[in-house]
DNA sequence: GGTTTACTTGAACAATTGTTCAGGTAACAA
DNA sequence: TTGTTACCTGAACAATTGTTCAAGTAAACC
């Protein structure tokens, strides 16, 4: 991959999450990098491509964080920590607090059959993510073992995927640092029955 | 409004609701109703103006089931079967386990600023209906008081969200059963201090 | 020097989009 | 009957879309 085409994905990356993927044209993605039609098609075959390419780039990334959170040794501080960063991102880059995947599911029917695939992967991606963290706080003797890895990680996801939405709404970071705390006190809590 | 207009409102609530709003052309309207243009514009001025009222008519039917859930004795119950309703719709309609208004603001950036502001406002009268139940727990002893009725509320319509997602994308139904337990004792559970 | 390779240009294409409009129809009020 | 109102038809519009292509450029390799 050269220099050039990941200039490319980066600034593909940035449209396609701040806009959603059919408020982005490929003339949007010409003029942010001041390019011709003809050498955008020369390093990508489509506009679908390209779009396939920054969702694997985007969970790939995601899920790095989440292995480098894993290996942490306080591991509830990192997890805390872990939550603050990706969701108190900075006014100038708002957008980022919702998630790019999320964004795209919403878009999902107007996808062809290769990106649709290439989401439902990614999504995967960051599950298995989350799977390794929830095992090692299992290891660290952190939180309760009486539900599997997976369930609790897909727990977590889903509250991740909330948390996400309601970061990129709110008016003030108070209540989001309320809710995190609550996650923490209640990924540590009472857990029903597993079915 | 006549009758004919809330059919096509209704049929048009459909469409968005499953594929999007770009990704729904006003001649996907005009087939679905076997409508000619004219027909269609001679009602509503246009497609941002037919997708304002959509989002209003959601909004308002979605809040309604709240305020119905907070008018039944047995809170807790009620609360759990107003959950399960919403996130376990039958595969038919499996499209209405996500959240139009959260699809939508997925869309945000291309939507005009009259939709984007009825965007806004249908959100926050969700967020008056889970207010209003969450206050009926609390009147109820059912849950603590020592945090606000505004923000338990923003805590339960983040879960919400999360939730169906989740709900949308998963394999089986059992682990949103699972959800929906954890989230029952989640919020009878600890809360942090408020901020 | 000659040839290939990789990249660039800028115009153009076909399809789809939201929307308009001149003219038609049918029911109902005066 | 006459006029009004409300709705409808079907073709057409201008703009935007993803994509293609013939022609040019410039460095790399023989």
């Amino acid at each position: 991959m050269s220099e050039r085409s990941n200039e490319i994905l980066d600034k593909a990356t940035e449209l396609f999450w701040e806009k959603g993927y059919q408020a982005t044209s490929m003339r949007d993605v010409q003029d942010k990098l001041d390019m011709r039609p003809g050498s955008l098609y020369a390093r990508f075959p489509g506009k679908s491509a390209l779009f396939v390419q920054v969702i694997q780039h985007y969970a790939t990334q995601l899920r790095a964080r989440l292995e480098l959170t894993s290996d942490e040794t306080e591991l509830l501080t990192a997890t805390r920590r872990f939550l603050s960063d990706e969701l108190l991102r900075p006014p100038s880059k708002r957008y980022q607090r919702q998630c790019l995947l999320i964004n795209a599911m919403a878009e999902r029917s107007k996808l062809g059959t290769d990106a649709a695939r290439a989401l439902d992967d990614a999504l995967t991606e960051i599950e298995k993510g989350f799977t390794t963290l929830v095992s090692a706080l299992q290891s660290a003797g952190q939180i309760t073992t009486s539900v599997s890895p997976n369930l609790i990680a897909t727990w977590l996801q889903t509250q991740f995927i909330g948390l996400r939405h309601s970061a990129y709404r709110a008016g003030n970071d108070e209540a989001i640092h309320f809710f995190i705390d609550k996650l923490m006190l209640d990924i540590q809590g009472q857990w029903p029955a597993t079915p």
